[in-house]
DNA sequence: CCGACCCGACCAAGTGGTAGATAGACCTTG
DNA sequence: CAAGGTCTATCTACCACTTGGTCGGGTCGG
């Protein structure tokens, strides 16, 4: 998943797995199908991460703190984006089905950050949400161009300046 | 160029400029050469753009604060998204050549903001560079983000949100 | 005449997807 | 227990279509 949907494709795909292209319509019926597949586990493992960070942190702010953290390991493995970057430039021409499970992984990320600043106080209770969205696309937006340079350290400046404006917590 | 550099295919462009798609090759001799070629004038003209609201706003606090403009209006344009993020999804598999001019949209981008923001005081001198990067990189997520809802009032409550954690000028 | 521009015809490669056959696991039944 | 049937997963062979790109020839202004 990381050259896009386009870029998937049955032959390669199916030469990884140790399978040959065919066989893959017996498990996904289409492409389309496949895509969405991959898309859902994609942010339900992201959900399975966020918990485990709650999980370990009981001061959110700490949990807060810790967020980058998830983009970043896309970064250092392998150089990835999350999925709601690389649906960005196809955008137009995918499936419905995998642009909502796309768009799930977006949800995901905002409903966690909203409720952890809820449980602070750092933010008006009215604005966790747009808070929350606004952070989301901050850190995706800093692993975007970081990815384009292949280079963490970039990623890490980044997000050491959105610490120091506040807009994460320090 | 709303599709990415795979979505680029010579028939489609042929057709809406009113040739055959073989006609091309004569005036770009690869793929590669028109997509640099189309890379290399948009980050030209955004300079064009970035040199206007400066020249418009003779304070720099002001001009800065009009940077969200540009990504604002490429998704009224037609919900397309920056270069930058387009290539996101594409990167590995991109022509060297393309890759190149597409970074340098960003370099241009981040260079306005270090230069309107060491004419500002408003923050320390050797910090302008790492925050021009962030402002940009939040700025693109914001923009990635609403276009994959085609929401573009949530890109301006993104931008709302940077400007009260003081990312950007109020 | 020449060079810039454009065309139709074509090509090799790659795409998602289909059809039909085969092999084995498992379950039912005489 | 053996025989048969069914289901699942895989295969080979193929298809229609799209892609970037080539080739040779036409057309037209300088």
């Amino acid at each position: 998943m990381a050259r896009g949907y386009n870029g998937l494709n049955f032959r390669d795909i199916a030469a990884q797995v140790g399978i040959k292209a065919p066989s893959i319509h017996h498990h996904f019926a289409t492409k389309a199908d496949l895509g969405a597949a991959v898309a859902r586990r994609y942010w339900e493992d992201t959900v399975g991460q966020l918990a485990a960070i709650a999980d370990e942190e009981p001061d959110p702010i700490v949990a807060l703190r810790r967020y980058p953290e998830i983009f970043r390991a896309s970064l250092s493995n392998d150089n990835r984006i999350c999925l709601s970057s690389f649906m960005a430039a196809e955008y137009d021409d995918l499936p419905d089905r995998v642009k909502t499970e796309v768009q799930c992984f977006a949800d995901v990320n905002v409903a966690w950050l909203g409720k952890l600043l809820n449980d602070t106080r750092i933010v008006e209770p009215g604005e966790s949400e747009s808070r929350a969205k606004a952070i989301y696309a901050a850190v995706a937006g800093a692993q975007l161009f970081a990815r384009g340079r292949s280079d963490i350290a970039l990623f890490d400046t980044m997000i050491a300046s959105y610490r120091a404006v506040g807009l994460l917590p320090a």
